[in-house]
DNA sequence: TGACTCATGTCAGTAGTCTGACATAGCGTG
DNA sequence: CACGCTATGTCAGACTACTGACATGAGTCA
């Protein structure tokens, strides 16, 4: 930062504190978690969306391309897109026809498990190290923050 | 979610349990956040990262792109091209020439004033809703939590 | 002085995500 | 049954942000 000390929000009541905004704070920390595991993935040629899918089908198999787009928390023509790039690449398989409505299960291949399991452990070593430092009363303390603030901003 | 209740995670103890993960949950604020804040915006016409190019010139009148760029989480390019988009709109202006080394101070002009005037008001009524329901202490915890996880992610 | 390193601004191309739109399947209600 | 409502899958186009690359200015050091 190149300026001198004089405050520019003097005579400015109705800005965002910067410095003191937790929306901000909660921006910069998603920033540097994104930054982190882009780092760790990059290397085993993955996007945080792509490792989320994955990970999303390793814990709960048959997951429809809209459930895993809520759970990525990208729009469902996203992970449309995606879903097809790995079938493709046949880290997953999707059933043919739907079983009810207009779903279709998804399910990882043998490929798509190894993949993961890679992936996994070197998102599971950033999150280690983001909590590193933090006791479990700290931890338990920011959850429960987090998940307020994700309720109070979801019911509008 | 369409599967029944049988555990997946079972003889998998390598996974990242989304249901219990910080990050997940970091991930999951950070983007409600960001819905909320588009959803204010978009009447206004205006991007997020283009409110927080307006609201951190507001604040600190002279940065330059790239401080811009640090300060809105988005590469120096990225917000080359933002820029240049808003000094042809005139909402900000940039100096034609470095006082020193390369770095162009860029400021708001009047019409810029304006619009980060409005879009402000509407950021801090999301942040406001955000933090309903959160004590003092709660904010001060989140406020700790989130500046710890952040430091312990940037020393790799 | 010259070489090296770092930060900055900028151009070009690519990749990921979004909005808009359409068709279809299930569900509830008159 | 017919109608509306909701959720889903998918295609197409536009936009945003990114990576890669190059040139320039400032500071450091032998």
């Amino acid at each position: 930062m190149s300026q001198g000390d004089a405050d520019p929000q003097a005579g400015r009541d109705d800005g965002v504190r910067l410095d003191t905004s937790l929306g901000y704070l909660l921006k910069e920390a998603s920033s540097a978690l994104r930054a982190a595991m882009e780092e760790v993935l990059r290397p085993l040629g993955m996007t945080v969306t792509h490792y989320s899918c994955l990970e999303l089908l390793a814990q709960r198999p048959g997951l429809s391309n809209s459930e895993l787009a809520r759970g990525a928390f990208v729009t469902r023509q996203s992970m449309n897109v995606l879903l097809q790039a790995l079938e493709r690449d046949g880290e997953v398989e999707r059933a043919a026809e739907a079983p009810v409505g207009k779903a279709l299960p998804t399910q990882l291949t043998a490929h798509g498990r190894r993949r993961i399991a890679d992936a996994s452990a070197a998102v599971r070593s950033v999150e280690t190290r983001m909590l590193a430092g933090m006791s479990e009363a700290d931890q338990a303390a920011a959850f429960r923050a987090l998940q307020s603030m994700t309720r109070a901003l979801r019911e509008s």
